[in-house]
RNA sequence: GGGCCCGUGGUCUAGCUGGUUAUGACAUCGCCCUUACACGGCGGGGAUCACGCGUUCGAAUCGCGUCGGGCCCA
């Protein structure tokens, strides 16, 4: 390339890249004996488009990727895409005006298939445009056979451990979405209740208890005290009658019981929340089932069977007001679980589901075995860890999903799960090849299908190679992930991992922060805070995007996006355009003597390689940005090259050739470590050099150099004489009448010269000097108020006194003057003297520098 | 109610295994169109590192407390 444009065009280059790189470069390779280092990359939701969200989790990813990858490593940057799940299905739902009961079940499944291809078209579009080094070769697709089958695999090899199994438990149950979901998938949320007072009778008396859910009072089974509530001690041990539904429950003690909340009796029912739950195991408490699936009143609600939740409950408040067994009710603040894809109000129902056994204790151990970075994200694991009181719900009454791979007997009810060699398959599709041990062949399929995290949660066994290679490259590497999913898939793949392989998934786990709007909000349209990465590509292209993304801050932290950071990239990325631009006609990359600029260069350069090396290591992307970026500016281009300028536009010579093979080294070898980071600017500029990749080549290693403090001590002369000719408002070019530099480091002449426009004479010792007074400055702020009327006849006689007098007067600490024949003594500081510097005999500025000074003639 | 994180110039942010003139970006002020770059150069101003107490010769950095913000959970 010959022709250099003045202004970087990132669209031309970028497009011009992302068509013509080769993609294989990034295959992971099964067979080679380089260190592998396995990134198990978080597996998308493919709905919607590629936010900015998902962009700053694949950016990190990349920038590790690259970097490993230059370091030698056999990287596998997989891309997976994690299917099924509700939203897609709600979308298709929409789309085609249907509900899923309304199509059979393959159809709807098709129909979500169909959608979800679509969304991973646009996304690998998003993806590509961003410059990520996937490797497509590993691309696995959950909804697919070919994934699924694992994941069947994992159910069916759990299950035959013991870890899986089928029972009637209570489960927390989205009643819009008619199904139960796992308590990773409750939120929480405060509303405002009303707390009901009502009456319960017993033979001892009138007991009194508030509740904010009294629709749930044909599901109460029992009343509860505190144990040492002397209030109450006469009831303990009796029963007491539920109002309106007239039978008799238990009166508890519990020591769990709030004595300071409503009356201090608490009415357990079937369920209302967790705690109920906790007492209906621990008092083994009968089960009055009040709410079904759909969310309606059941039969044991008598009168209100059939009732929404929302109108029992209205209801039943209106009855028992009638009869005055409500009398008295109260607004309540109170949080509620909701389904965390809908929002709708959960229920607990005792339902029959599979579940996986949970050890708390085992993935905690895993995990201190595992890097945290940054470390105290550990800590948000184990406390989840901690907090879980059930086991881990499975099935999900959807469709599409992974189904379970079990069928029912329809005789004898004997559960029939699926032999490995059998899969995958869908129990609603196929039959089972052989009969039940009772000799029916006559089974029921299982509708239920599998939580989507069953899929994810084998993302790093699948991407390793399990189950089906020998060498299955378990543990990976690398995960990457966003703090908001830690109790979810970092928990799941730690427990499936450790279960399945009994390894830890990964050596390291790298969590990044939220992309927060500019507002500092959490991006959302209804905000109007979101931006697009498409936007970003157009106006400032994908490198300035990315940019950002390493410098928003330390991993973990949430990062807002800023325009201005995206436009300082954008300048920064010019900034190493202009360099290239002067650079490529005037440098070569030749054999030469470096002098000692050069030297200093050099060092810099190898202070910036370890530096950024380090950084790297650490996963601190800012810093390594933050250290090229200071040094491609400031050390380079402001200061470096307005060094060496004239030995580059002069003749040839061996200087010419130090100063043209340095900054060759300089410009490639930032181009090399800017690679992870801006990969189209560091290709455009590494391959316009050298006519290879850059994506192919090794991280750069320190040469050895050391900073030369002659270099140092030039670049500092230089800085001093640029500040010089700005305070006496000289243009920059200005010649000065002559430089004399006093160095004991034997300084060279010519680039200082060059840069200063001027004669320099190097010597050693010390500078020969004398100070001369040549001026008297009155201090009016002194005079003034302690002399007053006479201040104006002091001055005028200050300014006619001899410098030299005044000087030495000066320094014997006052000052004496003669005013209209009378003599008056001013205090020293009422006079500053200004001095000439004189070097053998003619007027100079002198700039002191650490190891040099700097004489300038006048 | 509990856990975790955060509170640094106007804005965002680094540093936080204790000792630096406290990092960088954007903004701001002055000068400069010096043949790579005005998306530039040179120079400047601007932070009692939320507040209080403590540990220490020394704290933005450690401890306790207060206030404020965020996230997760009960």
């Amino acid at each position: 390339m010959s022709e250099v444009s003045k202004e970087y065009d990132f669209n031309c280059v970028e497009e011009k890249w992302v068509e013509s790189w080769d993609p294989s470069v990034y295959h992971f390779d099964w067979q080679s004996d380089k260190p592998q280092y396995i990134i198990d990359t978080p597996p998308p939701y493919p709905t919607g488009n590629f936010h900015i969200g998902n962009a700053l989790n694949w950016c990190y990813i990349d920038y590790v990727a690259r970097y490993k990858r230059m370091r030698g490593y056999n990287v596998m940057f997989p891309q997976g895409w994690d299917c099924h799940g509700l939203p897609t299905e709600v979308k298709v739902e929409e789309l085609n005006h249907i509900t899923k009961n309304q199509v059979p079940r393959e159809e709807f499944r098709r129909l979500c298939e169909k959608l979800t291809e679509e969304a991973i078209e646009r996304f690998h579009q998003s993806m590509g445009r961003l410059g990520l080094s996937i490797d497509w070769s590993n691309e696995y697709v959950t909804m697919r056979p070919e994934y699924y089958v694992k994941t069947q695999t994992s159910f069916v090899r759990m299950h035959e451990m013991g870890l899986i199994y089928r029972e009637d438990h209570p489960v927390n149950w989205c009643p819009r979405c008619g199904t139960a979901i796992a308590f990773a998938e409750v939120e929480y949320d405060s509303r405002t209740t009303t707390l009901n007072y009502m009456r319960f009778v017993s033979a001892e008396g009138e007991m009194q208890i508030a509740t904010s859910r009294p629709e749930l009072l044909p599901a109460c089974v029992a009343v509860a005290v505190h144990p040492d509530d002397q209030r109450y001690q006469k009831f303990i041990g009796k029963k007491v009658r539920v109002p309106l539904f007239d039978y008799e429950v238990p009166v508890l003690a519990d020591p769990v019981v709030d004595t300071a909340f409503g009356t201090g009796i608490v009415m357990i029912c079937t369920f209302g929340d967790k705690q109920d739950v906790r007492w209906w195991m621990e008092h083994h408490l009968p089960l009055r089932q009040a709410i079904d699936r759909e969310g309606r009143l059941t039969a044991v609600a008598g009168p209100y069977a059939g009732c929404s939740v929302g109108e029992a409950k209205e209801r039943i408040i209106r009855d028992m007001q009638k009869e005055e067994i409500i009398f008295k009710q109260e607004p309540l603040e109170q949080n509620v679980g909701l389904c965390w894809r809908c929002k709708t109000a959960i229920e607990i129902l005792s339902e029959r589901q599979w579940f996986v056994r949970i050890n708390p204790e085992e993935i905690k151990r895993t995990a201190e075995e595992i890097e945290w970075v940054p470390p105290h994200m550990q800590v948000r694991l184990k406390n989840w860890a901690d907090s879980v009181e059930w086991d881990w719900c499975i099935s999900r009454q959807r469709i599409f999903a992974t189904p379970i791979p079990v069928w029912y007997c329809r005789s004898c009810g004997e559960v029939l799960v699926a032999k490995e060699e059998w899969l995958p398959l869908d129990p609603n599709q196929t039959r089972p090849p052989t009969k039940c041990k009772c000799g029916s062949d006559d089974f029921i399929p299982e509708k239920d299908v599998l939580d989507t995290w069953m899929d994810s949660s084998i993302s790093a066994l699948a991407v390793a190679g399990w189950p089906d290679r020998k060498d299955l490259r378990m543990p990976t590497q690398l995960r990457p992930q966003g703090h908001d999913i830690i109790r979810t898939w970092a928990f799941y793949t730690i427990l499936r991992t450790k279960s399945l392989e009994g390894v830890k998934p990964w050596d390291t786990i790298l969590i990044n922060g939220m992309a927060l709007g500019e507002d500092g909000h959490k991006m959302s349209k209804s905000l109007n805070n979101f931006i697009r990465p498409e936007e970003v590509f157009a106006t400032n292209g994908a490198d300035a995007l990315r940019q950002w993304g390493a410098m928003g801050g330390s991993p973990g932290n949430d990062i807002m996006f800023q325009w201005k950071e995206i436009t300082a990239a954008s300048r920064f990325q010019q900034k190493l355009w202009s360099i290239f631009r002067f650079s490529l006609p005037l440098i070569a990359n030749v054999e030469a003597n470096p002098g000692q600029v050069d030297r200093w260069l050099l060092g810099e350069l190898d202070r910036l390689v370890i530096r950024a090396t380090k950084a790297m290591e650490a996963f601190q992307f800012d810093e390594t940005m933050k250290a090229i970026r200071g040094f491609a500016w400031e050390t380079l281009a402001d200061n470096y090259i307005e060094l060496v300028k004239a030995r580059l536009y002069g003749p040839d010579s061996p200087e010419k050739r130090a100063a043209q093979s340095t900054l060759y080294r300089a410009i490639e070898t930032v181009a090399r470590l800017m690679s992870p980071f801006t990969p189209f600017i560091s290709e455009e500029i590494f391959h316009t050099l050298t006519g290879e990749s850059v994506h192919v080549q090794s991280w750069p290693e320190p040469g050895g150099a050391e900073v030369d403090p002659a270099g140092l001590a030039i670049k500092e002369i230089a800085a001093a004489i640029r500040r010089y000719k700005a305070e006496k408002g000289m243009a920059l070019n200005a010649p000065l009448p002559g430089i004399v530099v006093y160095s004991e480091l034997g300084l060279e002449t010519f680039d200082l010269s060059g840069v200063a426009n001027s004669t320099v004479e190097s010597r050693a010792g010390k500078p020969d000097i004398e100070m001369k007074p040549v001026a008297v400055r009155p201090q009016i702020k002194i005079i003034g108020p302690r002399f007053k009327d006479k201040s104006g006849r002091i001055i005028k006689a200050l300014g006619s006194m001899d410098p030299a007098w005044a000087a030495e007067q000066k320094a014997s600490g006052s000052i004496r003057v003669d005013v209209d024949g009378v003599s008056i003594d001013l205090p020293a500081e009422a006079v500053e003297i200004e001095m000439e510097t004189l070097s053998a005999g003619l007027a100079v500025d002198v700039l002191r520098l650490e190891g040099a000074s700097v004489l300038v003639r006048r």
